[in-house]
DNA sequence: CTGTTAGCGCATTCAG
DNA sequence: CTGAATGCGCTAACAG
């Protein structure tokens, strides 16, 4: 039940009564096949079940048509959706997707890169976890085309598609907008790249004339639910609770929600609530979770094609993709009615 | 920067003066090869940064080291940890998972068993929404292995892992176990194979004495989230609430915990809530909920197995195995402390 | 428009 | 233990 024996183009060129080469031309949809042949020859390939060997073409051609997704952990919550537009993109140009889990491990992660060749693949989406010195040395002998998700200055090698850095803006405008005065901060150490939002945090009360209450940022160790909850059991037992949290992920927010509720404190009539990255869990819980989307789908699909387009085009100058946040309002900052 | 012409086994053997039969066997570890002149090919072949092109290798053995993971929709919650489990296996063994969505379209998901040979894949491992007769007349046709997730009769060729259809009754049993009385059921439509969920409901109600109150079972079309709240606000509204609520997946439990969190109504303490499947997101919410884990992760592993086996020993009888589902208890049944 | 020829890089007889 | 020769199935010149 798997072993007959595959057929070969030479097989369908001696029932067609014709060489190989025009076999090969047909099914390349090479021009220049009198349409009767091509005809003729299509008949037969149909009547004998010819599909052609893709290792033999590509040993020839050095295109294996695969190009390969390598994440940290497919169980991380964005990466489903990504995983899928990638996988949308390829599939429409009728490339195969190639799943690779390095876990965040350095040495694993650079061998996916230095091994692409013995890997089938054309090319490499790398979300990378190691610095960015390693990474670009390990990218400069690449054998095959990178693009990186993420933000990466000249210097790095490859394609990048990454977003500005606007998320944390647009988390507080919104806050602020909506007419909180009291904002606080629940986030992860603040040394680490997360930094950014809460930059962006303290930017904007600064802009808009607020004071910056230390007793409102609350540093978990990580960016989980825990540290949401436990954030939330913080501000409680403060003696003035703040009227809106800004979390630095959409985790962190959604545990921020469930440990207000448990206290009995109204999200978002006496505290707002918001996140960042629109994973789907947001609209799980209720009051549905705003947050501001990192465009995950959006950011496989440019890659997928940035991508494509070099394996097929070649050389030409890195290209940078910049995308812009966008601010997703839900339930957990404005009431609905 | 990805332009160095790739260094062959020729060069290898040119390098290291010997012929290029010697260097195949050394890099295939096989016997038969004075450890000195293996140890100084090693050495060029180390030098040189030789590593053989699986093309080549490929079209000569017939075996690609990849396998594919056919699915419906890698976004659906149960998929993430069972690709991530099947990637793990794949690694283990040297094979590389290739990721298909064939979104429960039946053409593209039998497709993918027609063209496994156009895959570059040795072998798959398929979720199929496609009718068992169909699928089964298309498995006989397939030229690689197949290994089916799900319950299969005798009938189907290749092999399977599948759930015995347990789940149910583990979630009844528990509530039943913890004293509840008057127990409800929230599912979707009760024709569709989901039914077995449902028969496990009044068959134990029956077991133990019960009589099956016909306003205690909601049926939304659908089972999400939003079945799940409208099941909530239905049993509020009832004369006599339930005390328990079976629902018919997780995603309905989490509905029905939201919808009751809404209305004031505790969970477990006023309503002890069930789901089934144990997807991630029961640990999310609080209090988190209680489950029946159908153990994809699990599933993936096994599945990866039998399939390689089946790929390097070839034939022999078609293999199914059974899972048993797991209780997993935690805070929407049972209050913690 | 079509046929002939020559490899792609490797594994694998078969001799030595 | 090692080398020379053959071909996997296909594409891509090059002729005709």
């Amino acid at each position: 039940m798997n072993k007959k024996a595959k057929v070969t183009i030479d097989d369908v060129a001696q029932e067609a009564g014709v060489a190989k080469s025009t076999v090969s031309r047909i099914i390349n949809n090479a021009p220049g096949v009198k349409p009767a042949t091509r005809q003729k020859v299509n008949r037969v390939i149909e009547a004998l079940g010819f599909t052609p060997n893709l290792m033999a073409r590509s040993l020839k051609t050095k295109l294996r048509r695969q190009i390969a997704l390598a994440i940290d952990d497919i169980r991380n919550p964005y990466y489903p959706e990504m995983a899928w537009a990638a996988e949308q993109v390829a599939k429409q140009n009728d490339y195969r997707l190639v799943l690779i889990n390095h876990y965040g491990n350095p040495t694993e992660e650079l061998a996916v890169i230095k091994e692409a060749n013995d890997m089938h693949v054309d090319g490499i989406v790398l979300v990378s976890i190691s610095h960015p010195k390693t990474l670009s040395a390990v990218m400069k002998k690449a054998t095959v085309p990178v693009c990186l998700i993420g933000n990466y200055g000249e210097e790095m090698p490859g394609d990048a598609v990454g977003l500005n850095q606007s998320e944390g803006f647009l988390a507080m405008d919104h806050l602020i907008r909506i007419g909180r005065k009291r904002i606080a901060y629940a986030g992860g150490p603040t040394h680490l790249h997360r930094g950014a939002r809460f930059a962006a945090y303290e930017k904007t009360l600064a802009e808009n004339f607020m004071s910056i209450v230390p007793e409102l940022v609350f540093n978990g160790d990580r960016l989980t639910i825990d540290t949401g909850i436990a954030a939330a059991r913080y501000y409680h037992q403060l003696g003035e609770m703040p009227d809106a949290v800004f979390a630095a992920n959409d985790l962190v927010a959604i545990g921020v929600i469930q440990g207000f509720l448990e206290l009995g404190v109204r999200v978002p009539e006496d505290v707002a609530v918001i996140g960042i990255d629109d994973i789907n869990w947001c609209t799980l819980i209720r009051p549905k979770v705003s947050s501001v989307s990192n465009l995950v789908g959006e950011m496989g699909r440019i890659a997928v094609e940035l991508l494509l387009q070099r394996i097929d085009n070649g050389l030409a100058e890195p290209k940078r993709v910049q995308l812009e946040p966008r601010l997703i309002v839900r339930e957990s900052t404005v009431k609905s009615y």
